[in-house]
DNA sequence: CCCAACTACATGGCGTGTCATCTACCTCCA
DNA sequence: TGGAGGTAGATGACACGCCATGTAGTTGGG
């Protein structure tokens, strides 16, 4: 979480912090992606919509139909049910979405692109792609893009390796 | 924002959306840094503190007297002001910082670490690193820690000289 | 057929973050 | 010296995210 170091705190069996060059990697990541992270968000909700908004208009655009079950698009954009649910409620009374009743399953239902919604979307993507070209793809080569990739997609092994 | 293709969206002067390998990177750095950051965030709130606590007190912690003025606390680590104002506001409830008025400036005040936030931050820091060691260090060769810094510190520039 | 267990989604509470606005205080110059 | 304009920080309104819990509707074994 912190950038600073932590001078008064000590551990017995390991180095109370990072090295020098540990640090600098960990602090350069993790501004990299707030700095990155808060223009995006900024630049989009100047279009009316948030980045959570965006995601949730994507992922019903990709499909034939432009509806999918709660638990499939929660799934699809790797969101806590609960998250999609208040974002959901939010969306619906802007009319970006429409709640759909399942008829197979009275529990269930769909999430539905409005034509607003889709009109917002088609509006807000092409400046956004070229955003992130702008801020993040240009600013590298595609060697270095693949070895980000690379080095990203090695820690996130790492990830689902250790969670306890 | 997204992770998702957009079939639907076109431009005229630029590709709709990101090549595969753009994609892939893009997707992966996006990914890993939010479930990097939901783990600690995760794993630090079972030690009842948040991630922006643990960034207040650290800072505290690295100044002589453990205290510094507002202005000064929300440039060091890169907040708001109004962020930091509501935050510290949550942590006086708690204890974990106290306000200290200013003799010199009547308008301004100081943050200042009490010994109950001590007593946190010392007991919530080894693991905190310990936890970015397991998670995020230990999974490259310092070879590849150093290109994902400069590779990081490369977009940051970027990030930089664009943004308005 | 019936009810217990399960599933799909909703809701309330709380901490968090942003933006716009407010208040108190300070500075500086006419 | 007395405002005008700037500065330090607070506050209210709202969106977001997580956790725990609630409420329908469904399913399967007896």
């Amino acid at each position: 979480m912190s950038s600073v170091q932590v001078n008064s705190v000590r551990m017995n069996d390991a180095p109370a912090w990072l090295s020098p060059a540990e640090q600098h990697a960990w602090r350069a990541f993790i501004r990299l992606h707030q700095k990155l992270w808060a223009t995006l968000e900024r630049d989009l909700k100047a279009r009316k919509l948030s980045g959570a908004d965006f995601q949730i208009l994507v992922a019903l655009t990709d499909t034939s139909d432009g509806r999918q079950r709660f638990q499939d698009l929660a799934n699809t954009i790797e969101w806590e049910q609960s998250r999609l649910s208040h974002q959901i409620a939010r969306m619906i009374k802007r009319g970006l979405v429409a709640r759909d009743e399942c008829t197979e399953d009275g529990r269930g239902a769909f999430v539905a692109i409005t034509p607003a919604g889709r009109k917002a979307i088609e509006a807000a993507a092409p400046h956004h792609v070229a955003m992130v070209r702008r801020l993040f793809i240009d600013a590298l080569s595609p060697d270095e893009l693949d070895t980000l990739a690379r080095l990203s997609n090695r820690v996130l092994e790492q990830l689902d390796n250790v969670p306890p």
